[in-house]
DNA sequence: TTAAAGTAGTATCTACTACATACTATTGAA
DNA sequence: TTCAATAGTATGTAGTAGATACTACTTTAA
């Protein structure tokens, strides 16, 4: 028997609304949980508006908003570029921090499975994650330090494509210009 | 290293987002969908607006306003219960069955890939949202012919909580009365 | 060096989700 | 028969979400 596609999106969707529900109960809406938590995990080249946007699958409109309201509640606050005069930078504050200590539903789930139950389903979901992400043609996002342009220096690190050295404890965060190591693709579950 | 739970919620997120976002090509939006989507596979016994605000985590409210929006597009009509004077059940039209054969983006991707993939795949989802709807208390759903009240009859199938007789199709729609079967539950991921 | 094309961010409009709250109409149970 | 519980809904507030159109700045190329 050839197993249910709808099922899987099913299954998706509801895990995921689960999971929006229990977030109601601080004063955030599930939309402003997820771009608080992004830029709390995004590297200095990847907090602007547009690049929540694509991490979300948002119009650059609907992110602006969604980071103004973000604003209004002091939880990020907003730098302008001193390179280009149109970009802006959001920054997490003490505040927001603090808030993105809270567990959410899913993680409070998981914590009490085995290890290697969440260790294959994380690599499961990054394959189909990533497969839609190509068909669709957006970017990957990722961690610096397995980025194709990471560079390890004497001193540190450094950041190839935009020829940027590294600070200490950057290259866990995520990068908006994440490009995938060829030896790192396995193949898709095929 | 133990995995990173926070990178599982955000995988669950990304994956819906970018489905949602499919979603509105059509004139429905993603909360329309879905609900469109459950009483399209929902028995005569699960249609009513309290049972799509319990499987999909919404407040009754919410649901209620939902699927009013769809009656509105002549997706879903309303039906009054001649048994519970409260109660109304809603079911899928003709031009709204049509609108579910459209194929969204998860399952075009899962198309793709290996069968046994989609099938640990939809177990381990399966694992993770029974789970979390355990920890929440909430109802399960599920198919009326894996349920524990399933009785097989000579001429059909019979449903020994409800003692309504079943007609043929409906045990493969999904019930809001659901329980699993004990022999059936899976040790969760341990 | 300047004109055109592209990019980044945002305001605004419409539609609607989502919660909370409060209310009505039943129904069921003591 | 009263009284609690249940089912559905209206209403109010906040804010998501896309589409569109606009400003300001940057890049490219003539």
């Amino acid at each position: 028997m050839t197993p249910d596609l709808t099922h899987t999106r099913d299954l998706v969707d509801r895990l995921f609304r689960l999971s929006a529900a229990g977030d109601w109960a601080e004063s955030l809406n599930p939309t402003q949980r997820m771009a608080l938590a992004y830029l709390a995990r995004a590297n200095r080249f990847s907090r602007c508006p547009s690049h929540v946007a694509e991490y979300m699958a948002l119009t650059r409109g609907t992110a602006s908003q969604t980071l103004k309201a973000l604003v209004r509640k002091k939880l990020i606050c907003a730098q302008r570029s001193p390179v280009d005069g149109r970009s802006i930078s959001y920054k997490v504050t003490e505040q927001g921090a603090l808030m993105m200590r809270r567990i959410t539903v899913v993680e409070q789930v998981l914590q009490t499975m085995d290890t290697d139950f969440v260790r294959t389903f994380n690599a499961q979901l990054e394959i189909v994650l990533r497969q839609a992400l190509l068909l669709y043609g957006k970017k990957p996002f990722g961690p610096c330090r397995s980025c194709q342009y990471h560079e390890k220096t004497g001193s540190g690190a450094h950041c190839g494509l935009l020829n940027e050295p590294l600070q200490a404890g950057e290259d866990q965060q995520i990068c908006q210009e994440f490009a995938q190591e060829a030896s790192d693709i396995k193949v898709a579950g095929a």
